[in-house]
DNA sequence: CCGGTTAATGTAACCGGTACCAAAGGAGAT
DNA sequence: ATCTCCTTTGGTACCGGTTACATTAACCGG
């Protein structure tokens, strides 16, 4: 016993910077460490007499347990990561806050890495990986194999607007009727010419909205385009597109992969003197803040509810769900506003 | 030795999830863990025979060293977390976006806490103040003497858009200079009487807005309302004090403490048949992506970069710099739109 | 052929908790 | 008074890495 103290020569304990382990709690309420573990989770196994005298050394120690200490025993990190390809616009930030909102409530802390379009993406990926119990993943922000390495790991993965990949929750929005529906709408305003903007190869819900759209031309007996007018996701993209638009000569419609595209289309288009809706229709996809008051006719997704739902699956499979994996496909809803022309609504119904 | 291959009763490994720790690789590789552990960390210290040998094991095992057992070993966590308020809304997107840029290039991952309005938010901060190597706080998410009790466990932290707290750096961004350059903008169109939208105890932000607001008002000789027309910060907010602005008369101008608030109001304030600009003009602040659309006058604000500052002066102070706490204070911008009335430019120029 | 270096590796003690198992002590039963 | 049984507590082996220190082997000049 003796030796014990001897053993741990306490350091210059002036007003240093010395982390209280659990130990010094152990040792100044006179316990044994498994005493105040049992203390500290809440045991009903403490006297209570015993329990007062350690949460008062705690309390005058100013203990807190260390986070490692803990998921190192129990072997869990009480955390789950999310990917992105890019926090930016207003989209993205929606499904974090769903997901955050959720987790916390779940006692999950929330890691977040953004990819942007670096090269070490894969890398970066897995070493979260390695930090967290579960995995949400946005969009083709990683390679299959990637995901596929991590699932294999026995990490739990939920991918989010992205096909599906073996092993793997996911949640997504519907796309395809979706996209019908907004070519129904405009059909049924009498227009006809119809150009779709975005980049199918980009992403899941651009390819699945591009094949929505020929589809619900192609059932009306309109002209089907053969290619996108492909373009990013940004308001820059849309102002690029507007210009050779112009150029190339305007069709009926543009139906754009997101909002931004869209509102930044229409800019630019404004600015070289084409009148939307009066000379061109524009739509777009997300129902971002600024759509509402561009007057911007759109298709609204729940990406909160994206978010939230997400991170109850990862919650499900870490808590040892091992039933099948999951799909779910959250429903969306045409919006029409200004922007797609007055829609003569007389005419159907 | 016998024995000890005895003591590991290597559980059915047909295909179990048996995770493979560094002294299975050592084993495997015919070498000690130290080797193991010297050849993961790239020291010069291993000979490139041995060096082979263990990559060959480690590629077989399909190991991955564990973040958890390292950082405990490491005393650091490679992480830092950011605490907001409320993930809602393009605002504080945009700062966790610059946050997390920037650490992720220093190799620091991100953890995320929205406190909402949670009672729990206090212990949340202080859980998660246990996960990482730094905190950063934005606004009024936590009480005072959290953030000092934070301080004083030795964790760096900088506060986002919130007073200054012993110990502990700072980044916000300029409101009074910027409220007064408003307000002068609005009298040099013309405009006396103003009112002011917001709650000042609700952030120290609005307090400086309103602060800089009423100085400028002042010193122009025009009338000083007593008090703000309180309101939250949400398009909700700004609808119903549109209801209570027409029923007690309209102001020349209602400035508002940020974009949502001003962006809502104009609308409620349409819907009654209200003109903006033409009866009363509005202003915001932020400049949200809809502000342009909108047509709203606003002041930008470098959101982006104050969360990357943020995360800078984060990296500093863990990496050891024991300097004076820093209390940075970035530039804002006044935007003049449609909102706030045609500017008679001829006027003043 | 030998003491002194230097390079390469192994041993084991941490990091800060959790939890299994054994042990001590008191109450109740016989 | 003795024997169970139950409550409470202590000792200690983990969790999966890192690293200080010891050890061994090879190489050097004299």
């Amino acid at each position: 016993m003796d030796n014990a103290e001897q053993k741990s020569p306490q350091r210059r304990r002036t007003s240093a910077r010395a982390t209280v382990t659990i130990r010094d709690v152990a040792r100044h309420a006179g316990v044994s460490v498994a005493t105040v573990s049992r203390a500290l989770r809440g045991s009903d196994l403490v006297h209570p007499a015993t329990r007062e005298r350690v949460d008062a050394a705690i309390e005058e120690l100013r203990f807190t347990p260390s986070q490692l200490g803990r998921s190192l025993a129990e072997r869990r990190h009480a955390a789950n990561g999310i990917v992105f390809p890019d926090l930016s616009g207003p989209y993205y930030a929606d499904v974090v806050l769903g997901y955050e909102e959720v987790a916390a409530t779940l006692g999950r802390s929330v890691l977040i890495l953004s990819t942007h379009n670096r090269e070490s993406a894969d890398e970066m990926v897995l070493e979260l990986a390695g930090r967290v119990d579960g995995l949400a993943v946005f969009g083709r922000t990683v390679h299959d194999d990637v995901v596929a390495e991590i699932v294999q790991r026995g990490v739990p993965v939920v991918l989010m607007a992205r096909t599906e990949i073996e092993g793997a929750d996911s949640v997504r929005t519907e796309n395809v009727a979706a996209a019908a529906s907004v070519v129904e709408h405009l059909l049924a305003d009498g227009h006809r010419r119809m150009s779709f903007v975005g980049d199918p190869s980009d992403s899941t819900d651009v390819a699945e909205r591009w094949a929505g759209f020929r589809g619900a031309l192609a059932q009306s007996g309109a002209e089907v385009p053969e290619r996108t007018i492909p373009a990013g996701f940004k308001e820059d993209d849309g102002a690029r597109v507007a210009a050779d638009l112009v150029a190339d000569g305007l069709p009926d419609v543009v139906v754009c992969a997101n909002d931004e595209l869209a509102l930044g289309l229409s800019v630019a288009l404004a600015e070289q003197g084409v009148q939307v809706p009066g000379d061109v229709a524009v739509t777009g996809w997300d129902d971002v803040m600024a759509a509402r008051y561009a007057g911007l006719t759109t298709v609204r997704q729940p990406m909160r509810e994206m978010g939230g739902r997400a991170a109850r699956m990862l919650d499900a499979r870490i808590s040892g769900d091992r039933s099948e994996p999951r799909h779910d496909v959250l429903t969306t809803q045409l919006v029409v506003r200004h922007s797609c022309g007055p829609h003569p609504k007389e005419a159907h119904r």
